[in-house]
DNA sequence: CAACTTTTTGTATTTTATACTAAAAGGGAT
DNA sequence: ATCCCTTTTAGTATAAAATACAAAAAGTTG
């Protein structure tokens, strides 16, 4: 085993360690609410960089996957676990932590606020939700880190229609329209009309009519519908 | 410096490399034609693995940044310099390599086939065009990086329109509109109608008419157009 | 039951995409 | 020169999609 070598670099051995470096990962988890989008930050508690605020970020094990290594890393500092991330890119600026070699890979994830309780462990101190248009200085190269995976989140709300749906692991499984119409408000920052939104949403058939209705609201109550994953999947398949 | 600590890894110091690992850049030059879309690979000529075909790629040193990475990584390997690579994704399987740890940043680039000559270097003996469904067995997970740079490339055609447009590292400074539909009808391999396609074209204002027009043709010369970037930034920004 | 809210359906208009036709402008052969 | 071939270029006619707007339906509240 020890005498396979990566074609990537044919002329030196795994246990020459001078083209080593440290590889991370940061998570940007964006916190759904009402009218109101927020990031998950954690404030450092150990070492020089005690009381900065960062992305939930750490190295990855030399025998984990990446993406293994990003939930886990997300767990550890939050006790955010089972979140869908997705990887947004990879930051490899030579200088971005200054004095060390670390190439970070960026994660990203939305999540409900209200089906999750950050609770720091390990060495963050604290793990709470920020603002978008009130985000504290941050250590590194995270405000760059948090710029792309913003961009990707609305990118792939406006666009990839042939993935599980974002909205998916962010709303109730049984929901109104008018909620899932604020989800796209919410994320792209822009509104839709009423009627014409529903009626995109009626052309896809994996969003399925159910029978159920709200409850307890003073108004008329709106009809709940719920995601079909099943149907998704043969949908985009024809 | 060597007292400044990545967050990502607060509990070791830089010195610990029990945690180090190697990082790598792995390219996809899509190499274009008339009427054909191809992929450089080269054939390694070290070790082991000599007389397979794989990916550009080597290891990150660690003094660089992983953009200029891929620039020399690319021209060490197959002499291709001054190529528009963009960053496509990272992959990180634990397994990936046989009996290492080797994170790599898939790169991908399209290039006119005329305009470049690749000139096997290093350890690479050879340096080629293969037709895309005519992908020989390569290293690793080369096939899939090649698979998830194809997307990015065509969906990057397709949609983004907010930046720098790939054909213009492929066209001529001046070039036809037939040319350019050409570009679209093979890197997405599907047919436009002429008359329709050159209508959408005119909605683009960077798209400059001159009044220059086709020489040396056996029939009516087709006026010239160039790319103006100065035009197309400003229409970006409104 | 009138006032109010939100859902739901519907129509009318504008914009965009697609299909198709035909004139214009050259070269080459007769 | 004239006819035939090619491709460019302009244009029209139709279909589909996006947008704007109006109004009925179905509940709650006072």
């Amino acid at each position: 085993m020890k005498n396979n070598f990566d074609n990537a670099n044919r002329r030196k051995k795994p246990q020459d360690n001078d083209r080593m470096m440290e590889v991370s990962i940061d998570c940007v988890v964006f916190g759904y609410g009402v009218q109101s989008l927020e990031v998950m930050l954690i404030e450092i508690g150990a070492e020089e960089l005690q009381g900065s605020w960062a992305l939930p970020g750490d190295l990855v094990y030399p025998q984990e996957d990446i993406d293994e290594a990003a939930h886990r890393v997300l767990r550890d500092l939050t006790g955010l676990a089972h979140i869908p991330l997705q990887q947004a890119h990879a930051f490899g600026e030579a200088d971005r932590v200054p004095g060390r070699r670390v190439v970070t890979i960026g994660y990203y994830a939305i999540v409900n606020k209200l089906d999750v309780q950050p609770q720091p462990s390990h060495w963050a101190n604290k793990a709470q939700w920020f603002s978008l248009d009130d985000i504290p200085e941050l250590t590194f190269d995270h405000a760059d880190i948090i710029r792309y995976a913003l961009d990707k989140l609305r990118h792939r709300t406006q666009h990839s229609t042939r993935r599980r749906p974002l909205w998916e692991a962010v709303l109730p499984q049984f929901f109104t329209l008018s909620e899932l119409q604020q989800f796209f408000e919410v994320v792209l920052n822009r509104s839709y009309d009423k009627g014409n939104f529903r009626k995109k949403l009626h052309e896809m058939p994996y969003l399925v009519e159910t029978e159920l209705f709200q409850e307890d609201v003073s108004h008329r109550p709106a009809r709940l519908f719920t995601y079909d994953h099943t149907i998704h999947e043969t949908h985009i398949a024809s």
